[in-house]
DNA sequence: AATCAATTCAACCGCCTCGTG
DNA sequence: ACACGAGGCGGTTGAATTGAT
């Protein structure tokens, strides 16, 4: 046996950054027997050298088998405005009202589609409106009015919100596969 | 074909809340 | 009532990808 350190130990052998495909069959495998819950020490049980954290963000956005990916549809787009509008940036309030979409998904769906979308308007028809201070601060009363904007000017075939990067498969990220890959492959380990 | 800029999204960070002893 | 740990949430970052020149 070995003698190692003692000092930070759990924080050397942590490791960060993206998941590879070995981590995802594990943690979908101890899940699968075990259950989800209890992130700390099921990143231990399962001798995974994450964090319960990093565990549950990955399953949760990523790993669990309801999760659904890329093609936002028109209804979730409008659904996710008009929530937004209601709620503020309550994204896993709103994601609970979009079956199999994630909050951190919804989250940056709106600030890389919608909120570029609501500058553009800002910029359009509002040039000496209130300035914000980050992007972030935008408060419900102004998505609302932002969401009206849209709904009327909705015009999916030239409109750059609209235009999606297309499904989920992007073979070339190495992280990325599909869970058509992963989960024949935990099954089959379960045998 | 090469380079640069813009965009996307997975993952991390830090704060807050809640449950438990 | 208090302290502590775990989970949940929203904000942010940075690598990868895509598009434009």
């Amino acid at each position: 046996m070995e003698k190692k350190p003692n000092v930070c130990m759990q924080d050397v052998q942590v490791r960060k950054g993206p998941w590879t495909m070995e981590e995802d069959l594990i943690l979908i495998n101890y899940i699968a027997d075990h259950g989800e819950g209890v992130w700390n020490s099921l990143a231990r049980s399962a001798g995974l050298k994450r964090t319960g954290k990093s565990c549950r963000l990955r399953w949760l956005n990523y790993l669990r088998p309801d999760v659904r990916r890329g093609n936002i549809t028109p209804e979730e787009q409008l659904l996710i405005i008009e929530l937004h509008a209601k709620w503020g940036n309550r994204w896993s309030k709103i994601a609970k009202h979009l079956p199999g979409r994630t909050d951190n998904e919804i989250k940056n769906y709106w600030r890389t589609r919608i909120q570029k979308h609501v500058k553009q308007t800002d910029n359009v028809s509002g040039q000496t409106s209130s300035r914000r201070n980050s992007q972030t601060d935008m408060i419900p009363s102004q998505t609302c009015n932002v969401a009206s904007q849209m709904e009327f000017s909705y015009h999916p075939p030239c409109d750059n919100i609209m235009n999606f990067p297309g499904p989920f498969a992007t073979e070339t990220n190495e992280n990325v596969w599909s869970m058509d890959e992963l989960w024949p492959l935990q099954l089959l380990h379960n045998v």
